[in-house]
DNA sequence: CTTTATATATACAGGTCTGTATATAGATTT
DNA sequence: AAATCTATATACAGACCTGTATATATAAAG
């Protein structure tokens, strides 16, 4: 990949989560980057293309850190579940940390119509999906249940850290974790 | 207040909620609403005080409205930190329900120097403290840290029912409330 | 040296948005 | 009936936005 067109996700992604998506123009972006639309526009074909791209990149990146992390670190399924707060706390408060793109985004286009919608919302689904995937495979019964309780916590901790970083919410998040796992391990 | 500007009002909160704050024009609130621009803006001096007074009305009405129910309902303290959810449950599922403003708006202006962006955030404080203050009356050790619990629950719940009517979100964030509460209550 | 590919500089068309200015209609009060 | 208050209708200024058109620079390749 060309080095401006990463140079311009990466300036996307950063402007994005700082002053919002939709109040950050692409004039902003080439300026920041330090280039010129003409060439913004010749990677990207819109705005939305961007935006799309960006949220793809972010998603990606996380979900191969987190499972590899993950595999690398945890052998029985049943810690797995229980290690997934722990990383995800890593991830929230390690300097390179640009949040959750569909979170925001999600919020920033509510048209279910619109594509940036769309993406997010299918990237939150698919996040909520491997964190039941690896409650099934530690054997707990309600997985799907469990899944979007751990995920309404990391979605909450995670906007809660974008909004203030050091909040401490993913701390309390990651206690509160333990013990619905813990819950449902059990019983 | 005049029945123009409550209309007003109601109007706005639709818009914002359905389609988003910045992406909502005067010019649509005012079709809306059957009016005109002149009259809105002799209501308000702005778009962002009408935005302001639209998220100070919505946080009134919650507020009134769930400390109403949890005093005429309940009597222990320990009672109303346990029903609290119940409640939160029946007005996310009313049908007059319209999202809590806060939520949204902060995403929308992440700028911190922004008063939308301001005054959502105290908001939110503000209901963390509510229900902190619930917990301090059940005599709960860590109140803070459960009403920072609760609270991650209840805004991922009511952005995932925002997002999409009937997600059973909110049933899920009940009982994950429940066995957050009986283990602090315990512990 | 010349061709070709890539990036820059700059201007602009067409659209949307906020907020205001001007003129008018209808209703209530004096 | 005249004056006043409230709301309407409409137009527009100024700003910002996306996306494109045109012309130029720069550097590598043949």
């Amino acid at each position: 990949m060309s080095t401006l067109k990463s140079k311009i996700l990466v300036v996307a992604t950063d402007l994005f989560q700082t002053r919002g998506i939709n109040s950050t123009g692409v004039d902003t972006i080439v300026a920041v980057a330090g280039t010129t639309k003409m060439t913004l526009y010749k990677y990207f074909r819109s705005k939305e293309d961007l935006i799309l791209e960006v949220l793809t990149t972010g998603h990606h990146d996380f979900q191969t850190w987190i499972s590899d992390k993950l595999n690398t670190n945890t052998k029985k399924p049943s810690e797995k579940l229980q290690k997934l707060f722990e990383f995800i706390e890593e991830w929230v408060t390690s300097p390179n940390f640009r949040g959750m793109g569909f979170i925001k985004a999600s919020a920033e286009f509510p048209n279910e119509e619109s594509p940036v919608h769309q993406l997010s919302s299918e990237q939150s689904r698919q996040f909520r999906q491997y964190i039941s995937s690896l409650a099934s495979e530690a054997n707990i019964q309600d997985a799907d249940g469990l899944a979007l309780q751990l995920s309404l916590l990391f979605e909450g901790a995670v906007q809660a850290e974008q909004m203030k970083r050091g909040s401490g919410a993913i701390k309390y998040a990651k206690k509160a974790a333990k013990i619905l796992i813990d819950g449902a391990s059990t019983g």
